[in-house]
DNA sequence: CGTGCGATGTATCGGCCCGATACATCGCGG
DNA sequence: CCGCGATGTATCGGGCCGATACATCGCACG
C-alpha cells in the first residue's frame, strides 16, 4: 500500500527537484541504517509509476537554448523530477495513515527518517506503534528460548539471544525517544543532559521549514 | 542464487519430512529472529520449485488402506515433503560456496541458524565474511555522520547513530564467536558447557520430531 | 444440540524490490 | 591515446510478501 521507496521519492524531492542518480546518492545516504543501498531496478520503475500518478513529473534536462549547444553527441539528458502539489498531498495522506507496515523494519524507518516533517502527535504514534510491534517480538523470542529451548541447537540458540538483545536495546531506545517526544525537546540528546546548546531551528517542531527552494 | 528460503528448507527437511504448515511453524521459530513470519506466498512456490529441481518430493499423505476411511468428506489430505539425497546434495553445496549474499542480514542469519550442519572452517570463513561486511556498513554510517552531518536533519542522524551503535554491537558479538570458533569450543557459552564437539554428520540423532501424527 | 470460532491446512495473485546486466559520456592519469 | 572510475539511464528475471480464498477439525458457549 505504501511502498518505501515510494514515501522516501516524495520526501526527498520535496527538498529539491533531482535527477535518478542524484535521488539514489541522497536515498542511500539518507536510508544507509534501514537499507544498504537502493537499486535502480527499483528505483527507476518507482519513477515512471509516480508520475503516472501525477506525483511528480519528469523534464529532460534541456539548456536554455537548446540549439547552440553543439549536438555532435547526442548525449541522452538528465531527467529532472520534480513533486507536483498532488506529490506533496500525497505525501502528507502517507504519514498521516499509520498501518501496520509502518512499523516493520523497513517502513518505521523510512518514516522515521522524515520525522522533521511529521507533526509531533504522529511521531509519537509512531514510536508507539513501532515499540509495540517490538516488543512482541520479543515476547516471541522469549517464547522460543524458554519453551523450545532444547529443541533448537546451540548456535540457533544464540541467534534467537542476539535477536532478543536487539529488542530488548531498541525497546529501550523507543521509550527515551518517546520521552524527549512528551516533553517536547529535540528528537535526542546524545550525553549531556545539560542545557542542548545546539541548533534550534533544525526543524523538529515546524515542518514548515520552507527553506532550500531551489528554482 | 541462493534464496534464504531454499536454504532453510532443506536444512529443516534433513532432520524430519513435513507437510506445508508444520514447515511454515518451524522454520518461522528457527528463523524467528531474521525473519517475522515465513509467508505462504512464497513457501509453497518455493516447495514446488524444489521438487521441480528434484531436491524434494511431494507425496499426499493418504492412509494405509486408503478404502476402509470413510470418504464422505473428501478431505484435501495433507502433502508431505521429503528431502531427496540430491537434495542434501545441494544443501551441502550451498553451505560449502559462500557469496555476497552469504553476508547480507538475512542471508547470514539462515546460514548461522544452520551453523549445527556446518563444518568448522566454513563457519570461520563466514563469521568473518559477515565482519567485514558490518564494518564497511559501519565506516558507511561514520562516513555520514561526519561529513555529511549539517546536511541531515536531528532525527536522520539520530537513527544514523542507532544504526552505526547496532553495527558497533555486531561486530563484538562477531568477535566473540570467531573467537569462540577458534578455541574449538561451542557456539556461545552462557555457562554450561553441555554436548560440545559436535557437526559430524550430515544426518544427526532425529531429535524426536516424528509425534504428532493424528490419524 | 447447534453454532460459531480459532487452529490447522493448501494454494494463488498482484506487487515491491533487488541483483545482474547493458549502454553511453566525461575527466583524468598513465 | 587508452583505460578506468564516476556519472547517468534503463530493463529483465526472480524472490519474497500481504491479501485472499477455501476447507476441515475440535471445542466452548449458549
Amino acid at each position: 500500500m505504501a511502498p518505501v521507496l515510494e514515501f522516501a521519492i516524495l520526501g526527498l524531492l520535496q527538498e529539491a527537484p533531482m535527477h535518478g542518480y542524484e535521488l539514489r546518492k541522497e536515498l542511500t545516504a539518507k536510508l544507509g541504517a534501514i537499507r544498504a543501498a537502493i537499486s535502480y531496478g527499483s528505483l527507476y520503475p518507482t519513477l515512471r509509476r509516480l508520475q503516472a500518478a501525477g506525483w511528480i513529473t519528469e523534464a529532460a534536462e534541456t539548456p536554455a537554448t537548446a540549439e547552440e549547444v553543439p549536438a555532435l553527441t547526442s548525449r541522452r539528458g538528465r531527467v529532472v523530477y520534480t513533486i507536483t502539489a498532488e506529490g506533496k498531498e500525497r505525501f502528507a495522506q502517507l504519514i498521516a495513515q499509520a498501518g501496520p507496515e509502518t512499523y516493520d523494519d523497513t517502513g518505521f524507518g523510512v518514516h522515521f527518517a522524515f520525522f522533521a516533517r511529521t507533526d509531533q502527535a504522529t511521531r509519537l504514534r509512531i514510536l508507539e506503534g513501532r515499540r509495540r510491534k517490538i516488543e512482541e517480538r520479543r515476547e516471541g523470542l522469549r517464547d522460543v528460548l524458554g519453551r523450545a529451548a532444547e529443541r533448537l541447537d546451540a548456535y540457533t540458540l544464540e541467534l534467537q539471544r542476539h535477536g532478543l538483545d536487539a529488542c530488548e536495546r531498541e525497546v529501550r531506545w523507543l521509550e527515551e525517544l518517546i520521552a524527549n517526544e512528551r516533553s517536547g525537546r529535540a528528537p535526542a540528546a546524545p550525553d549531556t543532559g545539560t542545557a542542548t546548546g545546539r541548533g534550534d531551528n533544525d526543524s523538529p517542531p515546524t515542518p514548515g521549514t520552507s527553506r532550500t527552494e531551489r528554482p
